[in-house]
DNA sequence: CACAATTTAGTTGTGCACAACTAAATGGCG
DNA sequence: CGCCATTTAGTTGTGCACAACTAAATTGTG
């Protein structure tokens, strides 16, 4: 028990000025106004990703038994919904890049669940196959989504709901992300 | 785009391959209905994960002026809000424990943003506190979250409830992991 | 007081995310 | 045909997340 000597910050307020958001944020410490927007519980992306790691924390227990992790697991959703993809594929449905999924997939192939190999029609290309095994885990994963729902606690329409609006802010922080940062030359 | 020959293996409804022994007997209301959920457009905890890291790409542009991650960030703020922490608790209000805030705040000290001592009064505690230059880049900071609003295109009544969902939601998953985990017979 | 249990940071090892880069194959174009 | 821009995976390096462990200080209890 550290016996902080509580350095007596300013009283830090939910000051109502929330929707002020003409409000010039020029000067400079601006100890008053703004000082809201900077408390970390008020922050949406620290809700965001502590829900994303308290979800990361469920489903490492419950992947543990399929010997996967999370993102293991979200290839394998995707080669058991296709069959078979090229790296790239799987990289678009999942968002991820060589960089990320080069290894993941080394470490694949490695447990035995899938196979890569080199197109014949291009050798640019690896396609990935799930093995005979691979394909055999599938049955034990299907109860994963219903256990995963149940631990949320919640039904599924608030489920859709919040999905749906996530997916709408991917969107969003997409777009600002190709307005602001291009480099178009 | 590789011209794949479409294996046409789109519509798949292999009951067949779950032959275990544990067969799920709740709900099983409808037909199919184990299938979708294995879609991985239907999985809450992608959406959330993807919208987690749409969010980091936006932050990663606008704290790069700032020379800060977005988890070093975390951290400042909970300095610029407290004054002065100890590690412990600046794990507790970020949920991150010392193999993680280790690294992290000695990388900030590299930077010059943060000092880290011995406590006197308690020779296990280390107490971070924000250098002049750290308490200074306050004020760059500022800005930053209204930024972050803006590039999500919400407003604020609606980032308050998607808030107030996802701590919920961050809430009920702590609750499940502790019911289900521990089990040291 | 002695000493075991607890608390607190730190270290090590594994895996993911992503930027920046390399290498090889492909396709377009003169 | 020869050449070059593009596409596709892979590699390297940095940083975060977390489990499992260590070391040291502190606390509780007899």
């Amino acid at each position: 028990m550290t016996t902080t000597p509580a350095p007596a910050e300013r009283d830090r307020e939910p000051r109502s000025d929330t929707a002020d958001s003409t409000h010039s944020p020029d000067s400079a410490d601006s100890a008053g106004s703004t000082d809201d927007f900077l408390r970390l519980d008020q922050q949406i992306c620290f809700s965001l990703n502590a829900a994303s790691r308290a979800f990361g924390g469920v489903y490492r227990v419950i992947l543990k038994e399929l010997g996967l992790t999370y993102p293991q697991y979200l290839v394998m959703l995707a080669l058991w919904e296709h069959g078979e993809l090229p790296v790239k594929k799987v990289g678009e449905h999942l968002r991820l890049d060589s960089g990320t999924l080069s290894p993941l997939l080394k470490r694949l192939e490695a447990a035995g669940l899938v196979r890569r190999e080199r197109s014949a029609a291009d050798e640019r290309s690896v396609v990935v196959r799930p093995t005979e095994e691979g394909t055999a885990l599938r049955g034990r994963a299907v109860r994963v989504p219903r256990r995963i729902v149940a631990a949320t606690g919640f039904d599924l329409t608030e489920i859709l709901e919040l999905r749906a609006r996530l997916d709408r802010l991917t969107s969003a922080l997409d777009t600002a992300l190709l307005e602001d940062a291009p480099d178009p030359a």
